[in-house]
DNA sequence: CAGTGGTCTAGACCACTCG
DNA sequence: GAGTGGTCTAGACCACTGT
């Protein structure tokens, strides 16, 4: 009989998977604080043993809990309560087109440029090229509803997106045509506040000294860098939200 | 014989997992671009043909990559590929205490109020308690290297840390004591650039038009509100970064 | 109905760490 | 050697979707 006798309660209401009991289980004494933080918790054995399940639902349950970075295991050692306040949320960024349409607003791109220019060395290191290379260059303006709502400054290594500078901007963003071409693999970011430059002032029609919130992201696969951007926000009309849900 | 033959290649160099190798297969032809988003992608019986192991080892891998949100299983249907331009990253806020020992340097925190107070709409909105009950308030100063770093003025439902006025908050961050008394299990946060109020310009040194990064952050645990925080970074002294890793 | 994913089991071998 | 986690298998039952 392979299959496990269903005598076991929780027919009443929801049949709850075993495996989730189990991490529940967990994840309420973690919050309950019965095992601080680096703490020895139960080991797969004791849960198997406690819960009338087999071992591979328990190491579901566990390694679940490990992924979301609740609990760490050490081979040999044990499983111990992690740092919780470690906590980390997940920021999603969204193609702001795609994210403006789901507001039901218009977006609208206006370009200012849309060029190949020599690299610059700042621009060069960046983006693993040599200095006075090729690379494509765009400027442009986002708009929800015509109000200017990011200004994106964009270097794109040629090699990785050779027919970047012939896509029609206004119809397509670079970030949506770019994870066509290359779905983008890894990428850094960094927000902060500060402010616009004469130039981005005046694009996103403010005055030069109105904070900005300022995401310098840049995007590589396998090492190899695709592009790197500037993107310009309005203090005022734009904010990152998030959640935490450990 | 349980044990499957290990007959099969991968022995000359390193002996990768076979839940590992299926996960990359699939990585890497969402990533070439083999499955455009929406795709159907191959079932996990196909996969345990092609692949030669058993369903159970299949399962672990596309587990994992929709955990990950690289694809969308659908019981019934299948497995279709996701839509790679909503990649998420993890943000992770780390108590600022630990962030500033960690790069090496001092932190020291200046309190500038710690009483209670009767809540105001606005607050006892948020807390989920009434207007004009008692709430905890707490306004500080966090220094790196005694340079003003983090402006928190936080307010907190007394029923979820009634000790909270007694902690020394110079010795201990509220967020880590906050997080023992009730390891902080949902949280939503916002980020925006803007400007410090005339207080906050004054408590960090700051010119008042010099632009900030303001996170609101509100906690709360099972529905119920535990603190809310806004916290005030000059512009020009910090900022978030994180990364992508999909 | 056949095909899909969702879950579970009872065993197994391995690598690791500790006393 | 005993205990831990890391991984795998061959089968199974189920719920769900299509035709």
């Amino acid at each position: 009989m392979p299959r496990k006798d269903t005598t076991t309660a929780a027919r009443t209401s929801l049949p709850t998977a075993p495996y989730v009991r189990v991490k529940r289980f967990l994840k309420e004494g973690l919050a309950a604080g019965r095992w601080p933080t680096g703490t020895l918790m139960p080991s797969e054995s004791e849960l198997v043993a406690q819960f009338e399940v087999s071992r591979m639902t328990v190491t579901r349950a566990v390694r679940e809990l490990q992924a979301e970075g609740l609990i760490d295991r050490v081979q040999g050692i044990g499983t111990f309560a992690a740092q919780l306040s470690r906590v980390s949320s997940t920021l999603t960024i969204r193609d702001l087109h795609e994210e403006i349409l789901s507001r039901g607003h218009r977006h609208r791109a206006e370009i200012h440029l849309a060029k190949r220019e020599r690299a610059s060395a700042a621009v060069a290191t960046r983006l693993g090229i040599q200095t006075g290379s090729t690379v494509f260059h765009t400027l442009m303006v986002h708009f929800e509803n015509d109000v200017p709502l990011q200004c994106e400054d964009r270097y794109v290594n040629p090699a990785c997106a050779p027919d970047y500078l012939s896509v029609d901007f206004t119809q397509v963003t670079p970030t949506n045509y770019l994870l066509q071409v290359a779905p983008l693999w890894e990428a850094q970011y960094s927000i902060e506040a500060g402010l616009p430059s004469e130039q981005e002032a005046q694009l996103l029609r403010l005055r030069h000294d109105e904070p900005c919130l300022v995401i310098v992201r840049s995007t590589e696969r396998g090492g190899v860098p695709i592009t790197i951007a500037r993107l310009v926000h309005p203090g005022s009309r734009y904010m990152l939200s998030g959640q935490f849900k450990p």
